[in-house]
DNA sequence: AATAATAATGATAATTATTATTGTTTTGAA
DNA sequence: TTCAAAACAATAATAATTATCATTATTATT
Protein backbone atom coordinates (compact mmCIF):
# COMPACT_ATOMS: atom_id res chain seq x y z
CA UNK A 1 0.00 0.00 0.00
CA UNK A 2 0.82 3.96 -0.39
CA UNK A 3 3.29 5.20 2.45
CA UNK A 4 2.59 8.64 3.41
CA UNK A 5 0.78 10.85 5.81
CA UNK A 6 -2.63 11.07 4.64
CA UNK A 7 -5.33 9.58 6.72
CA UNK A 8 -8.77 7.80 5.87
CA UNK A 9 -11.42 9.79 4.83
CA UNK A 10 -14.07 9.81 7.54
CA UNK A 11 -17.72 8.90 6.22
CA UNK A 12 -19.09 12.18 8.14
CA UNK A 13 -16.41 14.27 5.84
CA UNK A 14 -16.81 12.19 2.70
CA UNK A 15 -20.88 13.67 3.24
CA UNK A 16 -19.04 17.17 4.20
CA UNK A 17 -16.82 17.14 0.55
CA UNK A 18 -19.92 16.19 -2.07
CA UNK A 19 -21.60 19.72 -0.20
CA UNK A 20 -18.31 21.78 -0.79
CA UNK A 21 -19.09 25.33 -1.73
CA UNK A 22 -15.58 27.06 -3.74
CA UNK A 23 -14.53 29.90 -1.66
CA UNK A 24 -11.40 32.36 -2.73
CA UNK A 25 -9.93 32.14 0.88
CA UNK A 26 -9.59 28.34 0.52
CA UNK A 27 -8.63 28.18 -3.04
CA UNK A 28 -5.76 30.66 -1.85
CA UNK A 29 -4.71 28.33 1.10
CA UNK A 30 -4.36 25.69 -1.28
CA UNK A 31 -1.93 27.60 -3.88
CA UNK A 32 -0.40 29.17 -0.87
CA UNK A 33 0.32 25.45 0.29
CA UNK A 34 1.10 23.89 -3.40
CA UNK A 35 3.77 26.21 -3.98
CA UNK A 36 5.54 27.12 -0.60
CA UNK A 37 8.15 24.54 0.70
CA UNK A 38 8.74 26.03 4.22
CA UNK A 39 5.63 23.49 5.95
CA UNK A 40 4.33 26.45 7.68
CA UNK A 41 1.97 26.21 10.42
CA UNK A 42 -1.60 27.66 10.17
CA UNK A 43 -0.36 30.58 12.02
CA UNK A 44 2.39 31.33 9.15
CA UNK A 45 -0.63 30.55 6.67
CA UNK A 46 -2.67 32.98 8.30
CA UNK A 47 -0.27 36.09 8.11
CA UNK A 48 0.65 34.91 4.31
CA UNK A 49 -3.73 34.98 3.86
CA UNK A 50 -3.96 38.49 5.55
CA UNK A 51 -1.38 40.04 2.39
CA UNK A 52 -4.30 38.72 0.20
CA UNK A 53 -7.03 39.13 2.26
CA UNK A 54 -6.79 41.28 5.28
CA UNK A 55 -10.14 40.35 7.09
CA UNK A 56 -9.50 36.75 6.81
CA UNK A 57 -10.22 34.73 10.58
CA UNK A 58 -7.64 32.75 12.00
CA UNK A 59 -10.80 29.73 12.29
CA UNK A 60 -11.13 30.35 8.82
CA UNK A 61 -7.51 28.94 8.32
CA UNK A 62 -7.89 26.57 10.22
CA UNK A 63 -11.55 25.08 9.31
CA UNK A 64 -9.64 24.92 5.38
CA UNK A 65 -6.10 23.70 6.57
CA UNK A 66 -8.51 20.84 8.27
CA UNK A 67 -10.59 20.90 5.15
CA UNK A 68 -7.95 20.40 2.55
CA UNK A 69 -6.00 17.98 5.21
CA UNK A 70 -9.39 15.72 5.05
CA UNK A 71 -9.97 15.36 1.52
CA UNK A 72 -6.38 14.76 0.87
CA UNK A 73 -5.37 17.91 -0.44
CA UNK A 74 -3.06 18.54 2.20
CA UNK A 75 -1.11 16.88 4.78
CA UNK A 76 -0.62 17.56 8.30
CA UNK A 77 2.86 17.39 10.31
CA UNK A 78 2.82 16.71 14.06
CA UNK A 79 6.27 17.43 14.82
CA UNK A 80 7.70 17.21 18.86
CA UNK A 81 7.91 20.37 20.63
CA UNK A 82 5.17 23.16 17.99
CA UNK A 83 2.76 23.46 16.37
CA UNK A 84 1.55 21.18 13.54
CA UNK A 85 2.25 21.95 10.16
CA UNK A 86 1.03 21.57 6.82
CA UNK A 87 2.25 20.53 3.42
CA UNK A 88 1.13 20.51 -0.12
CA UNK A 89 2.75 18.32 -1.47
CA UNK A 90 0.70 15.13 -0.71
CA UNK A 91 3.21 12.30 -2.53
CA UNK A 92 3.74 9.99 -0.32
CA UNK A 93 7.47 11.57 1.51
CA UNK A 94 8.97 11.59 4.63
CA UNK A 95 10.50 14.56 6.58
CA UNK A 96 13.64 15.81 8.64
CA UNK A 97 13.04 17.74 11.67
CA UNK A 98 16.35 20.01 12.82
CA UNK A 99 15.94 20.12 16.58
CA UNK A 100 18.03 23.54 16.48
CA UNK A 101 16.76 25.55 13.94
CA UNK A 102 12.87 23.45 14.00
CA UNK A 103 12.61 23.37 10.19
CA UNK A 104 10.92 20.91 8.28
CA UNK A 105 12.49 19.25 5.09
CA UNK A 106 11.02 17.11 2.74
CA UNK A 107 13.19 13.99 2.34
CA UNK A 108 12.45 11.48 -0.88
CA UNK A 109 13.60 8.62 -0.08
CA UNK A 110 14.54 5.53 -2.09
CA UNK A 111 11.27 2.95 -2.74
CA UNK A 112 13.86 0.23 -2.05
CA UNK A 113 14.69 1.61 1.65
CA UNK A 114 10.93 2.23 2.25
CA UNK A 115 9.40 -1.08 1.20
CA UNK A 116 11.10 -2.89 3.48
CA UNK A 117 10.21 -0.70 6.44
CA UNK A 118 6.59 -1.34 5.28
CA UNK A 119 6.92 -5.25 4.62
CA UNK A 120 8.57 -5.65 8.41
CA UNK A 121 6.07 -3.45 9.93
CA UNK A 122 3.33 -5.59 8.29
CA UNK A 123 4.65 -8.97 9.05
CA UNK A 124 4.61 -8.09 12.88
CA UNK A 125 1.30 -6.81 13.11
CA UNK A 126 -2.00 -8.14 13.07
CA UNK A 127 -3.71 -5.05 12.02
CA UNK A 128 -3.99 -3.22 8.56
CA UNK A 129 -0.83 -0.58 8.05
CA UNK A 130 -2.31 2.03 5.70
CA UNK A 131 0.12 4.45 5.93
CA UNK A 132 3.30 5.42 7.65
CA UNK A 133 5.31 8.76 8.45
CA UNK A 134 8.46 8.91 9.93
CA UNK A 135 10.23 11.59 11.14
CA UNK A 136 13.95 11.98 11.05
CA UNK A 137 15.83 14.31 13.68
CA UNK A 138 19.49 15.80 14.01
CA UNK A 139 20.61 19.09 12.63
CA UNK A 140 20.07 20.43 9.22
CA UNK A 141 23.05 21.20 6.63
CA UNK A 142 22.20 24.50 7.24
CA UNK A 143 22.66 24.42 11.16
CA UNK A 144 26.16 22.55 11.03
CA UNK A 145 27.14 25.24 8.65
CA UNK A 146 26.76 27.83 11.19
CA UNK A 147 28.00 26.21 14.41
CA UNK A 148 29.97 23.20 13.41
CA UNK A 149 31.54 23.44 17.03
CA UNK A 150 28.64 22.63 18.90
CA UNK A 151 28.05 19.46 17.35
CA UNK B 1 23.64 5.33 14.43
CA UNK B 2 21.14 4.49 16.97
CA UNK B 3 17.23 4.67 15.35
CA UNK B 4 14.74 5.67 17.92
CA UNK B 5 12.92 8.75 19.43
CA UNK B 6 15.51 10.41 22.20
CA UNK B 7 16.36 13.66 21.51
CA UNK B 8 19.88 15.15 22.46
CA UNK B 9 20.07 16.33 25.65
CA UNK B 10 20.74 19.59 25.67
CA UNK B 11 23.38 21.74 27.92
CA UNK B 12 21.39 23.10 30.41
CA UNK B 13 19.64 19.80 30.61
CA UNK B 14 22.86 18.15 31.67
CA UNK B 15 23.74 20.28 34.67
CA UNK B 16 19.94 19.97 36.00
CA UNK B 17 20.86 16.34 35.74
CA UNK B 18 24.24 16.13 37.47
CA UNK B 19 22.08 17.95 40.76
CA UNK B 20 19.41 15.58 40.61
CA UNK B 21 17.53 14.98 43.70
CA UNK B 22 15.65 11.78 44.63
CA UNK B 23 11.72 12.57 44.59
CA UNK B 24 9.14 9.54 45.19
CA UNK B 25 7.12 11.05 42.86
CA UNK B 26 9.47 10.96 39.91
CA UNK B 27 10.08 7.66 41.12
CA UNK B 28 6.86 6.80 40.51
CA UNK B 29 6.42 7.59 37.28
CA UNK B 30 9.52 6.44 36.09
CA UNK B 31 8.33 3.23 37.62
CA UNK B 32 4.48 3.40 36.02
CA UNK B 33 6.38 4.24 32.99
CA UNK B 34 8.06 1.07 33.21
CA UNK B 35 5.35 -1.46 33.33
CA UNK B 36 2.33 0.15 31.64
CA UNK B 37 2.70 -0.94 27.50
CA UNK B 38 -0.45 2.06 27.32
CA UNK B 39 1.74 5.17 25.88
CA UNK B 40 -0.45 6.96 28.31
CA UNK B 41 -1.10 11.13 27.92
CA UNK B 42 0.45 13.30 30.89
CA UNK B 43 -3.02 13.32 32.23
CA UNK B 44 -3.61 9.63 32.37
CA UNK B 45 -0.08 9.29 34.42
CA UNK B 46 -1.60 12.08 36.29
CA UNK B 47 -4.71 9.84 37.39
CA UNK B 48 -2.32 6.89 37.98
CA UNK B 49 -0.31 8.78 40.46
CA UNK B 50 -3.47 10.34 42.84
CA UNK B 51 -4.29 6.61 43.44
CA UNK B 52 -0.27 7.01 45.83
CA UNK B 53 0.12 10.70 45.99
CA UNK B 54 -3.56 11.95 46.29
CA UNK B 55 -2.18 15.30 46.41
CA UNK B 56 0.43 15.33 43.46
CA UNK B 57 0.03 18.10 40.87
CA UNK B 58 -0.31 17.45 37.33
CA UNK B 59 2.49 20.30 37.08
CA UNK B 60 4.10 18.07 38.70
CA UNK B 61 3.68 15.35 36.37
CA UNK B 62 4.47 17.06 33.56
CA UNK B 63 7.71 18.61 34.78
CA UNK B 64 9.38 14.89 35.34
CA UNK B 65 7.76 13.60 32.25
CA UNK B 66 9.57 16.58 30.64
CA UNK B 67 12.43 15.29 33.00
CA UNK B 68 13.26 11.84 32.45
CA UNK B 69 12.27 12.50 28.64
CA UNK B 70 15.38 14.96 28.21
CA UNK B 71 17.55 12.32 30.44
CA UNK B 72 16.75 9.38 27.99
CA UNK B 73 14.55 7.53 30.45
CA UNK B 74 11.31 8.20 28.74
CA UNK B 75 10.25 9.11 25.46
CA UNK B 76 7.66 11.46 24.08
CA UNK B 77 5.25 10.76 20.99
CA UNK B 78 3.65 13.08 19.03
CA UNK B 79 0.44 11.43 17.17
CA UNK B 80 -1.73 13.77 15.26
CA UNK B 81 -5.25 14.64 16.49
CA UNK B 82 -4.19 13.95 20.39
CA UNK B 83 -2.14 15.01 23.04
CA UNK B 84 1.45 13.92 23.28
CA UNK B 85 2.45 10.61 24.87
CA UNK B 86 4.81 8.60 26.98
CA UNK B 87 7.09 5.59 27.13
CA UNK B 88 9.03 3.94 29.37
CA UNK B 89 10.90 1.40 26.69
CA UNK B 90 13.69 3.62 25.46
CA UNK B 91 15.21 0.91 23.27
CA UNK B 92 14.85 2.21 19.29
CA UNK B 93 11.75 1.01 18.09
CA UNK B 94 8.50 2.25 15.86
CA UNK B 95 4.60 2.66 16.73
CA UNK B 96 1.19 1.92 15.26
CA UNK B 97 -1.34 4.43 15.98
CA UNK B 98 -4.81 3.00 15.64
CA UNK B 99 -7.08 5.85 13.62
CA UNK B 100 -9.97 4.30 15.23
CA UNK B 101 -9.39 3.33 18.86
CA UNK B 102 -6.05 5.86 18.92
CA UNK B 103 -4.39 3.26 20.97
CA UNK B 104 -0.62 3.20 20.18
CA UNK B 105 1.00 0.08 20.16
CA UNK B 106 4.81 -0.66 20.18
CA UNK B 107 6.39 -2.09 17.27
CA UNK B 108 9.78 -3.64 17.29
CA UNK B 109 11.30 -3.70 13.37
CA UNK B 110 13.31 -6.07 11.93
CA UNK B 111 16.86 -4.15 11.75
CA UNK B 112 17.46 -4.87 8.34
CA UNK B 113 14.51 -3.15 7.24
CA UNK B 114 15.17 -0.02 9.29
CA UNK B 115 19.03 0.65 7.98
CA UNK B 116 17.92 0.82 4.51
CA UNK B 117 15.97 3.77 5.65
CA UNK B 118 18.09 5.56 8.24
CA UNK B 119 20.55 4.81 5.20
CA UNK B 120 18.81 6.06 2.54
CA UNK B 121 17.69 9.33 4.87
CA UNK B 122 21.23 9.97 5.34
CA UNK B 123 22.26 9.42 1.54
CA UNK B 124 19.96 12.45 0.36
CA UNK B 125 20.82 14.63 3.30
CA UNK B 126 23.30 17.12 3.86
CA UNK B 127 22.47 17.13 7.77
CA UNK B 128 23.24 15.32 10.02
CA UNK B 129 20.32 12.16 11.12
CA UNK B 130 21.05 11.47 14.44
CA UNK B 131 17.26 9.68 15.05
CA UNK B 132 14.15 8.95 13.52
CA UNK B 133 10.91 7.60 14.14
CA UNK B 134 8.07 6.14 12.49
CA UNK B 135 4.67 6.43 12.81
CA UNK B 136 2.15 3.74 11.24
CA UNK B 137 -1.33 4.47 10.84
CA UNK B 138 -4.29 2.17 10.52
CA UNK B 139 -6.21 -0.29 12.15
CA UNK B 140 -5.56 -2.39 15.06
CA UNK B 141 -6.01 -6.06 15.16
CA UNK B 142 -8.86 -5.43 17.74
CA UNK B 143 -10.92 -3.07 15.72
CA UNK B 144 -10.89 -4.54 12.54
CA UNK B 145 -11.78 -7.91 14.75
CA UNK B 146 -14.52 -5.83 15.93
CA UNK B 147 -15.60 -4.30 12.61
CA UNK B 148 -14.65 -5.94 10.20
CA UNK B 149 -17.69 -4.64 7.52
CA UNK B 150 -16.23 -1.36 8.47
CA UNK B 151 -13.11 -1.65 6.20
C1' DA C 1 -32.44 37.73 -13.18
C1' DA C 2 -34.64 37.09 -8.74
C1' DT C 3 -35.02 33.86 -5.02
C1' DA C 4 -34.15 30.36 -1.76
C1' DA C 5 -31.12 27.13 0.49
C1' DT C 6 -26.96 26.37 2.64
C1' DA C 7 -22.12 26.53 3.06
C1' DA C 8 -18.37 29.71 4.35
C1' DT C 9 -16.93 33.63 6.61
C1' DG C 10 -15.24 36.95 10.45
C1' DA C 11 -15.46 37.86 15.14
C1' DT C 12 -15.03 36.01 19.26
C1' DA C 13 -15.74 32.80 23.13
C1' DA C 14 -14.37 28.43 24.90
C1' DT C 15 -11.44 24.53 25.44
C1' DT C 16 -7.35 21.79 25.79
C1' DA C 17 -2.62 20.99 26.49
C1' DT C 18 1.18 22.79 28.42
C1' DT C 19 4.37 25.97 30.82
C1' DA C 20 5.53 29.45 34.34
C1' DT C 21 5.21 31.40 38.98
C1' DT C 22 5.12 31.39 43.87
C1' DG C 23 5.37 30.10 48.43
C1' DT C 24 6.14 25.74 51.08
C1' DT C 25 8.25 21.22 51.92
C1' DT C 26 11.80 17.63 51.06
C1' DT C 27 16.26 16.14 50.22
C1' DG C 28 21.13 15.47 50.89
C1' DA C 29 25.60 17.38 51.91
C1' DA C 30 28.41 19.90 55.28
C1' DT D 1 21.33 19.64 62.76
C1' DT D 2 21.63 23.05 59.73
C1' DC D 3 21.16 25.00 55.33
C1' DA D 4 21.02 25.62 50.37
C1' DA D 5 19.20 23.57 46.49
C1' DA D 6 15.74 21.05 44.42
C1' DA D 7 11.01 19.37 44.27
C1' DC D 8 6.64 20.06 45.65
C1' DA D 9 1.31 21.69 45.37
C1' DA D 10 -1.50 25.19 43.96
C1' DT D 11 -2.63 28.05 40.61
C1' DA D 12 -2.05 31.65 37.03
C1' DA D 13 -0.71 32.26 32.37
C1' DT D 14 0.05 31.08 27.66
C1' DA D 15 -0.34 28.81 23.18
C1' DA D 16 -2.75 26.12 19.99
C1' DT D 17 -6.96 24.75 18.53
C1' DT D 18 -11.99 24.20 18.25
C1' DA D 19 -16.80 25.82 18.72
C1' DT D 20 -20.52 29.27 18.34
C1' DC D 21 -23.14 32.54 15.93
C1' DA D 22 -24.76 36.23 13.21
C1' DT D 23 -23.66 37.81 8.51
C1' DT D 24 -22.05 37.18 3.75
C1' DA D 25 -21.05 34.48 -0.45
C1' DT D 26 -22.00 30.73 -3.45
C1' DT D 27 -24.87 27.63 -5.90
C1' DA D 28 -29.23 25.62 -7.38
C1' DT D 29 -33.98 26.66 -8.58
C1' DT D 30 -37.57 29.13 -10.22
Amino acid sequence: MSKGTVLPMTQERRILVSTLKYSRQRESIKQYLAMTKEHPTADCVYLHMKEEFPNISLGTVYRNLKLLTDIGEAVKLTPPDSADRFDGNTRPHDHFYCTRCKRILDLELDMTATMPLHQAASASFDGIIESSNTFFFGLCGKCVKEAPEKL
